[in-house]
DNA sequence: AAGATTGCCAACCGCATATTA
DNA sequence: GTAATATGCGGTTGGCAATCT
């Protein structure tokens, strides 16, 4: 519908935002919560739109942000979470803790994005440039192009069905007025076991606390009906160490269809101690226990075909060629995954998984 | 030293969607 | 059901700093 009209008032500032603005800013939402952000400004005493205070707020002044180098481990996330989910920095961002969606979508831009090029890689895509890195399309290309998009199209209902509990959940308590920011349950976010998160869960085979600066996403603690409700979702990790999930049968029946469709076509599930087991794999200590998810992804993009080998890990000898592996087939299909892996493995000095 | 170029990122713009009256 | 309003998202831009010539 219709524009905000807030943005074309005259006499709004606009530009970069001075320290008193930033102060007032943060003193306001600090005392009241920020409430309405079209009511913000006035109340605050600035003179900028709503929508730049609440962009100036969720990217700059929120006190759960993480500003710095972007990690190695972070890195790759955002090229993974890319080749599923593409441009949808916001979903990408609620993967990684404390970045904000801006922050991540500059970075591809400036960093990622050029990186892929470099090598041969359609940022785009994800697909090699001219068969630069895997050799002409095919078959199995094409299949593990679907399979992708098939699990984009997964995680986007998921991601919707979170949004709509999220909102369900916001009404269930009663959460009529702003609660200033100091006061709230958790100044972070919550990580109630958000179905949306556990991918990254998967990811890195670990619970890990999901503060995305940006989630619109809100959970009010013990009253949520998100704590009182916990989703079960179950990764599963097939034969070809594709992460599979179950989902609460009551909510997404649907979507477990969906999965039905990935499971028929990746082949066996594993369960319980075996299933940890393909967990574990790689040395790299930021990689352990991701092994599932690289895989996983890597095993889609190879048609479920090839078991992925660990010791290609990220930071490990990519050029290093796999002894073991002498069939040509697998040769030609040298996943993209480790091109991508090579990427910033050889252009990102080791010492910045350590930085921050 | 100075101008040109490039890289980076905070902030803006406009569209899409959700919510409200 | 419709229109107005509010909010969120992703693309783009402007300006500053660093680097190059």
């Amino acid at each position: 519908m219709g524009r905000s009209p807030c943005c074309e008032k005259i006499g709004l500032k606009k530009g970069p935002w001075t320290p008193e603005e930033d102060q007032k800013l943060l003193a306001y939402i600090e005392e009241h919560g920020h409430g309405s952000w079209r009511a913000l400004p006035a109340k605050a005493g600035l003179q900028r739109c709503g929508k730049s205070c609440r962009l100036r707020w969720t990217n700059y002044l929120r006190p759960d942000i993480k500003r710095g180098k972007f990690s190695l481990q972070e890195e790759q996330t955002i090229i993974q979470l890319h080749a599923l989910l593409g441009n949808r920095w916001s979903a990408i961002a609620t993967h990684l803790p404390k970045r904000t969606d801006n922050e991540i979508k500059n970075y591809w831009n400036t960093h990622l994005k050029k990186r892929l090029a470099k090598m041969g890689i359609d940022p785009v895509t994800h697909k090699a440039i001219n068969g630069a890195l895997t050799g002409t399309a095919d078959d199995k290309s094409a299949k593990a192009a679907a399979s992708l998009s098939h699990m984009a199209q997964w995680e986007s209902a998921r991601l919707e069905a979170e949004a709509r509990l999220a909102r369900e959940s916001k009404m269930q308590t009663s959460v009529s007025s702003p609660t200033p920011f100091h006061s709230q349950p958790n100044n972070i976010p919550v990580s109630a076991s958000s179905p949306c998160l556990d991918v990254l869960h998967a990811l890195q085979g670990q619970r890990v606390d999901i503060e995305s600066p940006t989630s619109t996403l809100t959970f009010t603690g013990s009253k949520s009906g998100m704590m009182a409700t916990p989703r079960t979702n179950i990764p599963e990790i097939s034969e070809s160490n594709s992460v599979m999930w179950h989902q609460r049968s009551d909510e997404l029946d649907v979507e477990e269809s969906n999965w039905q469709f990935l499971r028929k076509q990746q082949g066996m599930v594993l369960e319980g101690k075996e299933r940890e087991e393909n967990l574990i794999g790689c040395e790299e200590p930021w990689f352990t226990g991701m092994a599932g998810v690289g895989a996983g992804f890597t095993g889609m993009l190879l048609d479920g075909s090839t078991v992925y080998d660990t010791s290609e890990c990220w930071g490990e000898s990519n050029n290093v060629q796999n002894e073991h592996n002498s069939q040509a087939s697998d040769e030609e299909d040298k996943n993209y995954w480790n091109g991508i892996l090579g990427i910033v493995n050889s252009e990102v000095p080791l010492q910045s998984s350590s930085l921050l």
